[in-house]
DNA sequence: TAGGCGCGTGGTAACGTCAACATTCCTGAG
DNA sequence: CTCAGGAATGTTGACGTTACCACGCGCCTA
């Protein structure tokens, strides 16, 4: 033990890197190396009072594990890859921060990759990457349908059409949408009309699904859509468009915003003249004016299902997580009211 | 060459891993490792038959370079940190997605980490990370005042006071500030009041001192601040305290947000009654009612100068950029009105 | 009492890369 | 014609870790 000590010592404690190594902590110990390998990754074959003595030696020396040479070895770089084409749209930052809280808790690193130049661009910096896995979120994922991502690349996609050959995570856009439906329909609304998400969107479909179905299952017209791409300055362009309606179901809030402020300039008030409901539940949605009724996303355990299930993937557990949908709530502010007859 | 292509052929292309490493590269080429090392890594010591002999190699085989393998050599991991507490404030996502963008130019990885739980922990989560650096969001900075960051980690932090041990950059919040009060006192209103952020953020305080020296130099009162946490509920709690004013200078834009909700509650109207500056410049503020008069960050300026002062210092370079503030504008919009007299 | 088995541990090699040094070949000056 | 010197390329080893195998010990079973 004081001979350990001493031959740690004697090494200053540090490689020219200023590293300290596992040979190190090992000389310290007066173990082996692989011995401290074991408890670092907690083998139970240690014996309970070597482990405490390895324990101690890192800790005085300030032991950390090398990722990059851990890596090397074993060929994993607990590292996952989140990928997305922009943070405009507040669900996708949202959406992005409980990703990170969720790796970290996992133990994975989480690095960004945008996909603005396309997918072969994204796939290309994913391996450069040297990812495990990565998560791509909604936008990006309409543009993976039909590359092929390179094989032994774990992918899980957000808001994704479930069983296309990756797996994929979402909240219950349709259900959603069509529990805003039915609440405006409730509300007295002969009909509602939608704003709805750019048409390469599956969340923007899906939304528009569950839409037309609660309309279909209400038994009334269906109008035809507007369509924007989920920025309010579409929202706003659409006001044209649905000036004349009494109840407007928006696909996000931000294109509510847009679209309420269109509605004002025309002198139509919001909500005794139009309904507006959105879908996002977005930070400032609160204090929109009207505060807005909206549905809310649940980003973390979205997030939390998508590390959950690319993690396991890489892992090789089975997925524990079954049907990953997540649900979603409708949250009344004042932004819709009922018609007055 | 026949031969080299044969014995290339005879290793089936990959290891059990499925990777393609220079090994490999080097039998199809015909050259040692080394050769392809020089290659890869733009060496001009490389004749150029040999270059592109190797190159075209590369090119058949798809070899990727290992960057664990790179890491564990070198002992740099072309990847640095991005620190942040919270994605809320729509200005961090923003500076996130030109972080990314930045460094993906730089050719380095970025990695997300929360400073949620504090500095030590972030810093820790950094060690771990074996990140080269890390730039710091500026919420977070105010937790970095104290903690000394482990030596060997390069910082810039991003909107906090120059000169105090770590490399900063920051937009001209100050002269933003200014800019909008005399604005606002350009339009006759006697005076204007500050909706100010948390008393720990340099920003806000930087923001708070623009406004203030603009109204000494302007010779009017200086009203007492109300203050905020960045957020739109925050605002609209300021609206009791600021509903006499008739000129409100906000920090950023999701507090005026809630501000001009809580001015429209007590019925005072913007802009006819009070007009409202804000700060930041959000993607939303065009579409906020009445549309937002504003600050503009010039985020994408800000992010690449972070990611230049940081990589340079990474690299050994002399950081070239000089001055680390960047400048802000005005934007006029619809919220803000001459007095009527 | 001999054989076997599981436990705790150690030794060795290899993951892919690059720095340092070594080697070969060619050019041109003396 | 010889030899210095530089350019192009090769050889060796190490970065820190973990997989694989081997070893010695005590205990159980036959």
């Amino acid at each position: 033990m004081t001979e350990a000590d001493r031959s740690a010592a004697d090494m200053r404690g540090r490689t020219h890197s200023g590293r300290v190594s596992m040979a190190m902590v090992a000389a310290s110990a007066g173990v082996s190396g692989q011995t401290v390998s074991r408890v670092v990754n907690e083998s139970p074959r240690v014996d309970p009072a070597t482990r405490a003595r390895v324990e101690a030696a890192m800790a005085e020396l300030g032991y950390r594990p090398h990722r990059a040479a851990r890596a090397l070895r074993t060929g994993r770089s607990q590292t996952i890859g989140l990928v997305f084409t922009t943070l405009a749209t507040v669900g996708n930052s949202r959406m992005l921060q409980a990703t990170a809280e969720a790796a970290a808790e996992r133990g994975y690193a989480l690095t960004l990759v945008t996909a603005s130049d396309g997918v072969a661009e994204s796939f290309e910096k994913l391996s450069l990457q040297e990812v495990d896995g990565a998560i791509v979120l909604n936008e990006a994922s309409a543009l993976m349908a039909d590359a092929q991502p390179p094989s032994g690349l774990r992918l899980v996609v957000v808001d994704a059409p479930t069983g296309v050959g990756f797996a994929s995570v979402h909240s219950d856009h349709a259900g959603g949408a069509a529990s805003a439906t039915r609440y405006l329909l409730s509300l007295g609304h002969k009909t509602v009309h939608h704003l709805a998400g750019p048409a390469s969107s599956f969340a923007a479909a899906e939304r528009e699904r569950g839409w037309r179905e609660a309309l279909n299952a209400a038994g009334v017209d269906v109008p035809a859509p507007a369509r924007g791409d989920w920025g309010a300055a579409s929202g706003f362009s659409a006001g044209r468009a649905l000036s004349s309606a009494s109840a407007v179901f928006c696909a996000n809030d931000q294109m509510a915003l847009g679209l309420v402020r269109a509605l004002a300039e025309r002198g139509r008030r919001v909500p005794e003249d139009v309904s507006v409901v959105g879908f996002d539940d977005v930070p400032d949605a609160a204090n929109y004016r009207p505060p807005l009724t909206t549905i809310h996303q649940d980003f973390a355990a979205l997030a939390h299902r998508a590390v959950s299930v690319l993690v396991d993937a890489i892992e090789g557990a089975a997925s524990t997580e079954r049907p990953e949908v997540v649900p979603t709530a409708l949250v009344i502010r004042a932004s819709a009211t009922a018609v007055l007859r």
